[in-house]
DNA sequence: GCGACAG
DNA sequence: ATCTTGTCGC
């Protein structure tokens, strides 16, 4: 009546990181994707609710909606959230009706202690590109970026370039993107572009978002 | 030992 | 992340 019911605890979690930070693959996007994904999670006392979008990404229209839902396996812990949402959030993407070219995932990607956030982790996982979207800043160093829309700097760690801060709305604070898996910096500040309508948060990362919360909401009130 | 610290 | 009303600024 002492142990914590986790899968993993927390040394096992850095070791199945260390296991799979060696197939995380930082290469530029060829060609844009004709669909694009975003995932993202509510929880509640003891529960995860997971929510992912499918976007066409030219038009940017939302196309599909997917839920998963299961019990809290592992606390929040700096360098290990996908072990808290990572794999509901996965469930939620596998129940698209279609596989997506490109997956935004909330939070970061190689821009980690050990160069696996959660954006990466989903992307070796599934085997399809990811970029990470993080509000706020894990690791790294950087210069303030411009206070234009689209003005960005590199995210450095160790002297090396994980990510770039960018500035997706005008004097708003910058978010923290880097790339997941099978992608770059430069396709990553591409593609998240692509997906800004106007606000700070990408598009489809704001449907899942709302999606998540929605879903325990409906869940809270017995629906 | 102290401070930092995605969601 | 979550708990929560009003308030400041573009
Ligand atoms: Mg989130």
């Amino acid at each position: 009546m002492k142990e914590y019911l986790w899968p993993a605890g927390i040394e096992e979690a850095k070791e199945v990181q260390r296991d799979l930070k060696e197939r995380v693959k930082i290469t530029p996007l060829k060609r844009t994707p004709e669909f694009i994904a975003a995932a993202d999670a509510a929880f509640s006392d003891d529960l995860v609710f997971a929510s992912a979008t499918l976007y066409r990404l030219q038009e940017l229209i939302c196309e599909k909606n997917s839920l998963a839902k299961g019990r809290i396996k592992f606390p929040y812990v700096p360098g290990l959230l996908a072990f808290r949402e990572g794999n509901v959030i996965i469930e939620a993407i596998r129940r698209l009706p279609v596989s997506p070219g490109v997956i935004l995932i909330d939070g970061q990607g190689i821009a980690h202690p050990e160069g696996i956030g959660i954006a990466s982790h989903v992307g070796v996982v599934m085997n399809i590109p990811t970029v990470g979207c993080a509000k706020s800043r894990l690791v790294g160093e950087y210069q303030e970026p411009g206070h234009a829309k689209g003005d960005w700097s590199y995210l450095y760690y160790n002297g090396i370039k994980v990510g770039a801060v960018l500035r997706t709305r005008r004097n708003v604070k910058p978010l923290f993107i880097s790339p997941g898996h099978l992608m770059d910096i430069e396709s990553s500040v591409e593609i998240i572009m692509m997906c800004v309508s106007g606000y700070r948060i990408p598009e489809p990362l704001r449907t899942a978002d709302r999606l998540s919360r929605q879903m325990r909401r409906d869940y809270s009130e017995g629906l």
